[in-house]
DNA sequence: GCGTTGAAACTTGTCAGACAACAATGCAAT
DNA sequence: ATTGCATTGTTGTCTGACAAGTTTCAACGC
């Protein structure tokens, strides 16, 4: 069985996440760009910090820079790509705005987890910018949220089904703290996100419940929400206990129901 | 000296678009926001560049900014903000980069059309960094495409429905050309996806096929595919003609299916 | 009068150098 | 061995400057 080589044993990768073997390893790829740029004698037509970020992200992407690895100072890297500081560092601050980079003042850049969580929340924060259509969101959520329910129910194992009934249940210490209910909330949906076993699905839900929440955040949660909320998880949670699939979904597709029409009512209430 | 053209009709609104007032306003924003630093005692421990891509992009989605306005120069901007250029360059860079803005030498930055599209192709681009499972990825496209099937089916209109027939009957003509077909296969998708009348979803599905082409990039499609996946595609545009839900659904599974398939062939095979 | 063209003014892209603020490191004293 | 301090290193920000590209506007020819 031919299996991967365990990479970080080799001396000739693990040399690679040195700070000054990739500050070479740029120096070797530059030198190779320019000689590229040259014979198509296309000059390309980005900026330099725009073409540097690019590459960077191709490094982190194919696995030549890796999470928690710290990168050269700015000065090495600088002189690697052969370029000056100000375009070198507009292209570090997008990484880091974008989340891939980390960076603290007298400290090296570090590159992030890389989660998609992470890497989705600035695009999530920039989505309701278009005009927002409250049931075409609920109406995806339904969708993609009764899915993972559905894969949840299959796959999930005792120990997840477990955890999520006891966060469904500890929800009744919250009737009267909205905030403490949205993080046990926000808790529960991602666990049965996580339970589904797919993790494009559950990205694709956690990042339209961030949406869900953006819009709701000006408004604080009616009083007699939570409650019903709290309620609703439980019977959920039941439902996946013993695996009752389609009693779980049906109960969950009601629990949207219910969040969507107090939303609508909020946004009714605050624009009339 | 306003040597400029009447461009103020409605001074109400037009104003605030003018570079000159959405500096005033950065400017009177900032005063406010260094008096509350002031109040608080609390130092924002974010760098400059940070707080600034941050308030640029709240400009953004409160609508104080919007698509295809030309931002005021950098140095009008610094003098608004109260910092030099480069801290401010390194916002507007990492903005560019996000999609949010448009920048040319010479030229003023501009704000880009924010279509959701453009704003997710950076993150849609970092996605398969994580280690990619082909199963799980068609798993979540056939839950999210044949939702967009069935409202697609619902809602499409009679001319959403002869474009949809038409593209899929061009499809005829590449079967000897993989890159033609390949666009074409794009338009035919998100069709579907814009005749469904979710936003939401449809983005969703773009998302999905975005990191499909990703990983499909470098391998090229097997000849035999082409024709197969062509018949397919007219095969789910005559179900949607005649609005039979169910044929169309279970069309356009078996042709993600025979996709999936060939996808992880074709991984295989570069990777034994 | 009207479109064209050219130059001037303006704006962004890049570089260089400098200093401040903060982190990391090593050494000395207890 | 541990704590505290001083030194060194690194990022954050500023200033000034010039190159490369765009926009504007006025002079010019028709």
């Amino acid at each position: 069985m031919p299996k991967r080589p365990a990479e970080d044993k080799h001396p000739a990768t693990a040399t690679l996440r040195n700070p000054e073997a990739i500050a070479a390893q740029i120096a070797a790829e530059s030198a190779e760009r320019s000689e590229q740029s040259l014979m198509a004698g296309q000059v390309d037509r980005r900026s330099i910090s725009e073409q540097v970020a690019t590459r960077i992200m191709a490094m982190i992407k194919s696995g030549n820079i890796r999470s928690g690895d710290r990168l050269p100072t700015e000065a090495q890297m600088g002189l690697a790509f052969g370029i000056s500081r100000p375009p070198l560092r507009e292209a570090l601050k997008a990484l880091t705005l974008m989340g891939l980079l980390e960076s603290r003042q007298g400290g090296r850049h570090t590159v992030t987890d890389l989660s998609p969580g992470r890497l989705a929340s600035p695009f999530t924060g920039m989505m309701p910018v278009t005009d927002y259509d409250v049931s075409a969101h609920f109406q995806a959520r339904e969708v993609v949220d009764l899915a993972l329910v559905r894969l949840c129910c299959r796959n999930a194992s005792a120990a997840q089904r477990q955890r999520i009934l006891k966060l469904a249940t500890d929800g009744r210490a919250f009737y009267a703290d909205p905030v403490a209910f949205r993080l046990m909330d926000i808790e529960f949906h991602q666990s049965i996100n996580a339970a589904s076993g797919n993790r494009f699905l559950a990205l694709v839900s956690q990042c339209l419940y961030d949406v869900h929440l953006e819009v709701r955040r000006a408004a604080s949660a009616a009083p007699g929400n939570i409650p019903r909320s709290v309620e609703q998880h439980i019977d959920v949670a039941n439902a996946l206990m013993i695996k009752d699939e389609p009693a779980a979904v049906a109960l969950f597709r009601s629990h949207l129901e219910h969040v969507r029409d107090s939303t609508i009512a909020v946004l009714h209430q605050s624009r009339p």
